[in-house]
DNA sequence: CTGTATCCCAGCGGATACTG
DNA sequence: CAGTATCCGCTGGGATACAG
């Protein structure tokens, strides 16, 4: 059932990509339901406001004028995205006092949206071998210094490479 | 010069994001010119297409036929979208001769394609959060079985988290 | 200061028809 | 089979003006 199959047994110019197991579906059963993580993800974060957004949410900004301001996005784009970020759970809008002034609102990110830390850093990396100026900003680890880097791992614990890496079909024994 | 300083010391309902070193930019450095290394990700991969035609090309697809009908996409959006990947250096077009018939192109992906491995997996992991149909591809390590998940680390090896990271500006004393 | 409303343009992506 | 050409609707995002 299980049973390793190479898909494309011997390619030109073999480039590893990830090993298909089993059958592997087509068109039909893929876009019949969402069934695609990636694609779901950016129904969420597939714009380019709302991924700078969080940027700037992971940077540490929180009012609209910072958020608005940092990202260099108008006014209007981005209270819409903000909008629909609360929606979609990935930031709340928490109460907020100055003292002395009146109550004022900040964008906080919701576990929901800081479990994108994974991919903010994974962007950064790869955008970071484009080339194009080296200046910006740069993550580091605190507790050493060195900068920071996107990996894959297996809920075991091991590294896994591309070759390392198989793709299979999961059905969920749906109904109909 | 390095000295640490938070941004905004006591907030309300503290969730944590990353601490800022150092005096952090705003709006007029931030979009002179491409410092940010999401928004030069973005440029490239930043559509749903890109994204959805590297996940396939990652699956295994490498024939247009394949990739545009395991994608859903319409050829001319896939033919567009591929010719962008391969003059951004995602892809390559490798001739392909089946024995019997007559020599094809096949798209394969390059280095800086297959760099791209720890986003589409972040990606798969945050969508796989955000419920929907648990069927479809599951990407799981060769070696022991065990599903992937994406990790951030810093260059020294340690695991990394969001509190533990320090984003500070890189200052490239560039010319002008 | 934190948005909302309107207008406008460019780009994405689907559908269809056509070429080598 | 592997695209190209054209048309067309939708949305993203900027600008401007206005509101609480």
């Amino acid at each position: 059932m299980t049973h390793p199959r190479a898909d494309r047994p011997e390619s030109p110019e073999e480039r590893p990509v990830f090993t298909r197991v089993g059958g592997f579906v087509d068109r039909d059963a893929w876009t019949a339901e969402g069934w695609c993580k990636i694609e779901r993800s950016l129904e969420v974060v597939g714009t380019r406001s709302a991924m700078i957004l969080i940027r700037e949410a992971f940077y540490g900004g929180r009012r609209f004028d910072e958020l608005t301001r940092r990202t260099g996005l108008s006014d209007a784009v981005a209270a819409k995205r903000l909008k629909q970020l609360v929606d979609d759970g990935l930031m709340t809008q928490q109460p907020y006092r100055e003292p002395g002034s009146r109550t004022r609102h900040e964008y906080v990110l919701t576990d929901r949206g800081r479990a994108l830390f994974p991919v903010v850093v994974a962007l950064m990396e790869w955008g970071a071998g484009l080339g194009g100026p080296s200046a910006g900003v740069e993550l580091v680890h605190a507790g050493c210094g060195e900068p920071l880097a996107a990996a894959v791992r297996c809920t075991a614990g091991h590294d896994v490479s591309i070759e390392d890496t198989q793709a299979r079909v999961k059905r969920s024994r749906s109904r109909r």
